[in-house]
DNA sequence: TTAAAAAAATGATATTTATCATCTTTGAGT
DNA sequence: ACTCAAAGATGATAAATATCATTTTTTTAA
């Protein structure tokens, strides 16, 4: 459980930081950082911002899991992607001048910074370096969609699952992949039920363990395979 | 027919510019981008860039329609989108560093100018308006992509057809819609018979018009009820 | 103008996946 | 430790869509 008391996690000691769109910053702009955010702890399945409503700033993650879904028109959720500590999150609405097009809600415990607009506008404007970042990164999640739609439109719920765990495996790293059946098919873009049916084949053909909310992934390879890659 | 002999369009002249990311530019600007570029002729169904390979610059369609594809692991390939007039393609990966995600061809006769990586990167770092337009534009997009995803994995293919009319309506403007069915099914991300199929029904119920290859939309209403807008 | 190739259309059938109903297990909160 | 709601699991069935085989139409290019 996290500290519910230190509601101010420090830039400077940010173990994220490293990994993150500010990784590269100097002692002055990690200060000016430092100045500029709010933290906050959120427990699990809160809300981070909503499709729709308009963004007032940026979200820096330091702690925790975080999904990013749009709903479908009959409600259900569509898992875009998951967030880990170091991500910013809710960028993308800063330049667009468009309502979030996507949700956010957190998946277990978390601590998240904020930074204004205004300020993380000025960032942008006067840091070549984070704003180059910021370019890189929209350019890959742009290339990365386009393969996700052409796996979404080709592949069966089979390989599309295979190719889903490959990527929650790199998102939870040493931990075991912790998500409910439900996320998990809004993710993969499934039924629940049809969900369930295949983990239970990958389990019975060696893939993976499961231990019962939480799976580890025993032959990589082998979904590799699967996946098509 | 295009002129084949005309293959230096002028920027100053370009009637595609002014609703493209170039249409804000000053005489300065405009005479800047000049002499930096060169135009070229495009047959029906000619590459213009292959996934995989490196990106040199970007392409900027004063004439015609292009489509931007990715192929699956059968090589089937799946339409993320479909430029037209006034478009810049390819600059996506100008930013990430990567090669292309994506592969670009014809979908008709077209003139396409090109302006090199370097000098492309220089107009965005002295640029400020430019730049703010290329953020604004990969933020849209990736927005975009998210709908997309959620429409194929939630959507029925009668869903995605009427959604895919109304784009492809935006697109063509007055002309007719022009695509052969592979293309549109491979746009829809469904099976080229299913496409045809679904096709008659909505020329049954009244929506569209076939004149052979090319399509007319007749109750676009319908279309929107039918794609949940 | 005509022959060949490509695209469009149609029918029959197989496969995948969703849906619905029901039952079992797990875990959070008292 | 117990209770209850949420999550997970399973089976039966229905619906959507892909695949394959074949025919017709259109387009292209000699």
């Amino acid at each position: 459980m996290l500290d519910k008391s230190h509601k101010h996690v420090t830039c400077s000691s940010c173990g994220a930081r490293s990994s993150s769109l500010f990784g590269n910053f100097c002692d002055h702009d990690v200060s000016l950082v430092e100045e500029q955010k709010a933290c906050a702890y959120y427990k699990k399945s809160q809300p981070i911002f909503i499709e729709g409503s308009f963004p007032r700033g940026v979200f820096c993650l330091n702690q925790g899991k975080v999904k990013i879904f749009t709903r479908g028109d009959e409600g259900k959720e569509q898992i875009i992607h998951i967030a880990k500590e170091g991500e910013i999150i809710g960028f993308r609405a800063m330049f667009s001048g468009e309502p979030y097009k996507v949700s956010a809600s957190t998946l277990e415990e978390c601590n998240i910074c904020f930074i204004g607009k205004e300020d993380f506008l000025n960032m942008i404007d006067t840091n070549v370096t984070l704003r180059n970042g910021i370019m890189k990164e929209l350019s890959k999640e742009l290339g990365d969609r386009a393969i996700f739609i052409t796996n979404m439109a080709q592949k069966s719920v089979r390989e599309r699952l295979a190719f889903a765990l490959l990527i929650l495996g790199d998102i939870y790293g040493d931990e075991q992949i912790n998500l409910t059946r439900e996320d998990m098919a809004n993710f993969v873009g499934t039924a629940t039920e049809t969900l369930i049916r295949i983990l239970k084949d990958f389990k019975e053909e060696g893939m993976i363990e499961i231990h019962t909310r939480k799976l580890e992934i025993i032959d990589n390879d082998k979904l590799m395979h699967l996946a098509g890659r």
